[in-house]
DNA sequence: CAGAACCGTCTCGGATACGAGACTCCCCCT
DNA sequence: AGGGGGAGTCTCGTATCCGAGACGGTTCTG
């Protein structure tokens, strides 16, 4: 747990707090987040006193309160992905004359960070804000793989989690398994088709210093285009996200 | 700092990084926290290894990570205030005849939480996720009101902050003051024409358990339109911001 | 080139924060 | 009524976390 248990603690009992649909009880909370009890007061009370966490008498229970929202919209406003990976992606816009994006994930859905368009490339579906299901994009697709298949199992707990936008895609959990262990084999992750017809992508995971993946990195070609083989594509998007992992402090992926 | 000092520590580091417009250096980070360096570094490290911050090595700065952002958008699809405060909202609209809202403040501005609109009344500007400048709402000036004098200061640092929407209303820090303190003197904030031509509004803070206002509370109506005094219209508002309070653990204002 | 300033890392001893546990309410069962 | 489960509060001793400080590296700056 590191060096700093106490403050460790406290992002845990964020992080399961901002998983949870509604406010829940401080009985769930300590289980879920593994603390004894009177710890698990301590740590809510300095959380109600800075107003990360609301308390609600009468329901006995415990949710986010407005600090937590203030310090995720920080995140919006200081766009330090952003800020770190937008010379890259251009750079690898000029190097593979293909359009080019990276996304966070979010739940289920990848979320546009950023997004350079090489020119003379068609518009693209995505754009910044813009929300998918990462089960169909080339990026969600290289996040999913770099994570521990727990948390992948927890994201995707039914069928009905396996939205789809044109009949194509994995259907099930064991489907996206498979296709997210021959992401891994290949060493980069790919979408054909699945989010836009006529569009293939290739991309790769961001990750940081330890090998958890904070963002994916794109390039979206439309495949037999005139456009020479993938290969030369596939090394410079895993030569861009390595150099943006390179910049958080991260490892570099494979 | 109350019983559970690293917590607090890492909530107040969160804050404070939330509120950069851009990631910062250590020692600024230190310094303004108050926390000896050594401490920081620990704290750091345990938030870079729990995603809460990214640690960005050749600028020497360290910015907010994708967690927060999850965090924050924990707080969106929880929506505990809203889950508390709508049916209170729901019997002020009855009570009064008029259309009420509960807004949060974000930065300079007040965002919508929940909007209850009573029949037959003018729809207006406001909506659900819609943002106005808090110093010219109701519910802003009651937030404002309730904040200590530095904060509103640190908000309020020069005149540009002072935007406005029909030339009216407080173009300085200092006649923003003599308004709030009016409004403490007065027990409740008001507002009048200075977001919509026409309309006024009456409102009263949200407090939690330590007195600081996480929402406002308001009720606009149309003045002098046929509807008698404002007099039980404010006695409602206030007793409605008490109940919502006092769900939340909160003191009752005044 | 010297010096200052800052960043990141590490060590280690003392103050103290944390956790076991006891206690009290309150609510929900039979 | 009696019993059980869970919430909230408090105490207290000790294992341990925090902070002073030293060290090395790098970047400015005069």
């Amino acid at each position: 747990m590191g060096q700093v248990p106490a403050a460790t603690r406290t992002l845990r009992v964020l992080k399961f707090l901002a998983a949870q649909p509604a406010p829940v009880s401080l009985g769930r909370l300590a289980a879920a987040c593994d603390l004894p009890r009177s710890t698990a007061y301590h740590l809510l009370a300095a959380m109600v006193d800075e107003g990360f966490v609301v308390h609600l008498p009468d329901e006995h229970r415990y949710g986010l309160g407005v600090a937590a929202f203030e310090v995720g919209s920080g995140f919006s406003r200081q766009e330090p992905l952003q800020r770190l990976a937008r010379r890259q992606l251009a750079d690898l816009v000029d190097a593979t004359g293909e359009s080019a994006h990276l996304v966070a994930l979010h739940g289920r859905d990848v979320l546009y960070l950023v997004e350079e368009r090489a020119p003379g490339r068609p518009p693209l579906v995505t754009d910044v804000g813009v929300r998918l299901p990462a089960h169909l994009t080339a990026s969600g697709r290289a996040i999913l793989a770099s994570l521990p298949a727990a948390q992948v199992r927890a994201l995707y707990p039914d069928r009905s989690a396996f939205v789809d936008r044109h009949g194509v895609g994995p259907r099930s959990l064991s489907a996206l398994r498979v296709l997210l262990a021959e992401t891994r084999q290949r060493g980069y992750a790919t979408e054909e088709g699945e989010v836009t017809p006529g569009l293939a992508s290739i991309a790769s995971a961001v990750l940081d210093h330890n090998g958890h993946p904070v963002a994916g990195l794109a390039v979206t070609y439309t495949p037999g285009g005139g456009a020479a083989s993938p290969d030369p594509v596939v090394a410079a998007v895993r030569r861009t996200a390595a150099a943006v992992s390179r910049r958080i402090g991260g490892r570099t992926a494979g």
